[in-house]
DNA sequence: GTACACCAGGTTGCATGCAAGATTAGCGCA
DNA sequence: TGCGCTAATCTTGCATGCAACCTGGTGTAC
């Protein structure tokens, strides 16, 4: 392939393009959601000039994809070779310390300073979401989680805590984690949503920051029962 | 200068290197502080040819160390070029959630869990700083805030909370913004720590969230003042 | 049979070349 | 004098080549 010259590539780009995206960008992406539906497992290592071959560009785009998975946290360059992060038991309480005091502290905000058209979209997506899932496959419990959460966020107001929490989401929910869930552990989950949802409705900050912090917890805790 | 062959460069190696630190590694470090330290004021260009060029490396490990320091959110990849980003006073505040959330939790943690030692270590960074810092230079401050934080976050024992804060760390309090505060502000930030470290030594876990959290919103006022 | 050294293959770190696109400056025209 | 257009320059995005280093395997000595 001649540098510069752009053709059509192995790679999915249907996910909306903000800037001229680079091809790092979507090598980026690609790598990304591959880790996070699990098609590139835990310890498996990570050949640059494979996925070169495989996205139909050179190293250097699939390099820079590689070292933005390692400052997320989701690869790991070992002395020499890309793998792909195992999170220890350990690990993952830490991930979800983390996330406690990330949404937690969203909730509040939201519960604070979320004007009533923020609020009432997260109950608007909290309630089609759960019916929805409740009969459906478990993929789509990811993407109605991601979306229920992303609507508190929203509501917070804070685009910096935003991106970190979305930024750090894979980790903790990700499509291989919920394929673990069972359906009564998916129903628990948005049992606590659905509090949620009315410590926010009451504006109750105090309350939305504890309830968010106890969803949190009980999603660790049947976490670390799978994994082990 | 050839590929592969080793030399000595332009750039402070005197950090502790852990792996055969690469190139890459190091061009992150020296450009992170020259940032931090004002070295490179927001908005200012950065042109990698021109930076290969003073660090005596090529434009590759450049190109890799910007890519870290975007991920930070330190320097911003504009359409063509390199800019080092300028916060306004919403992000300033956004920031200081963040903070709020991560360093209250990071508190609350530290005196829910924190072995005896740990707390006695806070104690001991703070009356050691504290004295330090109200009769010397501006930039102690940094230095000795550095340690304060770290100390808490260290009883806290969540490693990856750690690094976030730490990640983050550059933004709120640097040494240009430290330059910034007076004598009385720097006291007035010394006091808050005092009460922090009073909570901790209690274990009052509510306390010290309290307490930490107070501290982060007294520190965003004064900023936000110097700011306008 | 075990341990050590050496050799071959694989993979990355870094340097460099090229072209596209952005930026800037200069020029002509209103 | 001000504005828009065009050409030249600047800067990056990407591809690629090379050498070092890591890894794994084989052979030899004890």
């Amino acid at each position: 392939m001649q540098p510069g010259v752009r053709e059509d590539r192995a790679i999915n780009t249907s996910t909306v393009a903000q800037d001229p995206a680079t091809l790092s960008d979507e090598v980026y992406r690609s790598l990304r959601s591959s880790i996070v539906k699990g098609e590139h497992r835990p310890n498996a290592r990570l050949i640059e000039a494979e996925l070169a071959e495989r996205l139909q560009v050179s190293r250097t785009p699939i390099r820079d994809g590689l070292l933005r998975l390692a400052s997320d946290g989701l690869v790991l360059s070992r002395r020499r070779g890309w793998v792909v992060r195992e999170h220890t038991p350990e690990e993952i309480s830490e991930i979800y310390g983390v996330r406690l005091a990330l949404e937690g502290y969203a909730a509040r905000l939201a519960a604070k300073v979320g004007d009533d058209e923020a609020l009432a979209h997260i109950a608007s997506v909290h309630h089609r979401g759960s019916d929805d899932v409740s009969r459906d496959a478990r993929e789509r419990l990811v993407d109605y989680n991601d979306l229920f959460h992303d609507a508190i966020v929203e509501a917070a107001g804070n685009r910096r805590l935003a991106d970190l929490i979305r930024q750090n989401r894979e980790y903790y929910f990700n499509y291989r984690i919920a394929a673990l869930y069972s359906d009564e552990e998916a129903s628990l989950s948005i049992a606590g949503h659905d509090e949620l949802v009315r410590t926010l409705l009451a504006r109750d900050g105090n309350a939305a920051e504890q309830a968010a912090r106890e969803h949190v917890g009980e999603a660790l805790t049947v976490i670390l029962a799978k994994v082990r």
